[in-house]
DNA sequence: TTCTTGACTTGGACTAGGTCCATCGTAGGA
DNA sequence: TCCTACGATGGACCTAGTCCAAGTCAAGAA
């Protein structure tokens, strides 16, 4: 655990975190000037290799990283604005593909995006 | 109609067909030596506009353009070779998720992946 | 028939997001 | 103290996608 490592798992602390990895950097260089944006790159492959931070990309564009790696939920994103928020569906989302449509494949997870408009955007 | 959108349209005919830009304008060339790249962008987001054709992005990189956009349905993708099926689950996917997870946006839609292993990878 | 207009296409420059890699720095062990 | 190895650095590079000025083409007007 170097500081560099540290204050990138700092800054993704808290509920409803999805940061990119730019913000992640901007952050982190508030903290620690000199961190590179390579070693950002690598700490954040790191944590999520380790489990520590799920990665997701709801736009096609860049990646957010999510540290609430260990309550399995679902995002919720605004259409307008982008704005995501963790939800948690009821039931389990896999059971509802049933065997006719799995094409024999072992499926073990599903990633639901639901998509809306928040209060402020509608 | 140009001879150009016509190609693209081609190309992008058949059931589980997942496309990238870059797939789409191979295949293009293949038929219309001359087609640019650009083109086959500005026509790909024509046709994702008129609702035609629908874009994913299933793994943070390339978007893929998929034409079955009439019959609402979801993704089964392959976590090892990235393979993609269109799968239809039961129910409606928005049912599952409770007023009290919605925190106050209008949800209108949920894209699902389902992820897992391809017969062929497992 | 020729001209005009406007929509479409082209190719190249540019941007964002991300990866790669040679080099540097530093902590810990001999 | 010197070595070693791992991690950090920064700059080059890559891929996907966008933008834009210029070129092309077809349909309608004169």
């Amino acid at each position: 655990m170097t500081s560099q490592r540290r204050v990138v798992a700092e800054v993704l602390a808290g509920d409803h975190v999805h940061l990119t990895a730019d913000e992640v950097h901007a952050r982190a260089v508030a903290r620690l000037p000199e961190i590179a944006r390579a070693t950002v790159y690598n700490t954040l492959g790191e944590l999520v290799a380790l489990g520590e931070v799920v990665e997701l990309s709801t736009d096609g564009r860049a990646k957010r990283y999510d540290p609430n790696a260990h309550r399995p939920h679902q995002h919720l994103v605004c259409s307008d604005c982008g704005i995501i928020r963790d939800v948690h569906p009821t039931g389990d989302p896999l059971a509802v593909l049933p065997p006719g449509e799995r094409f024999g494949f072992s499926v073990s997870k599903a990633d639901v995006t639901y998509r809306g408009l928040c209060p402020a955007c509608s």
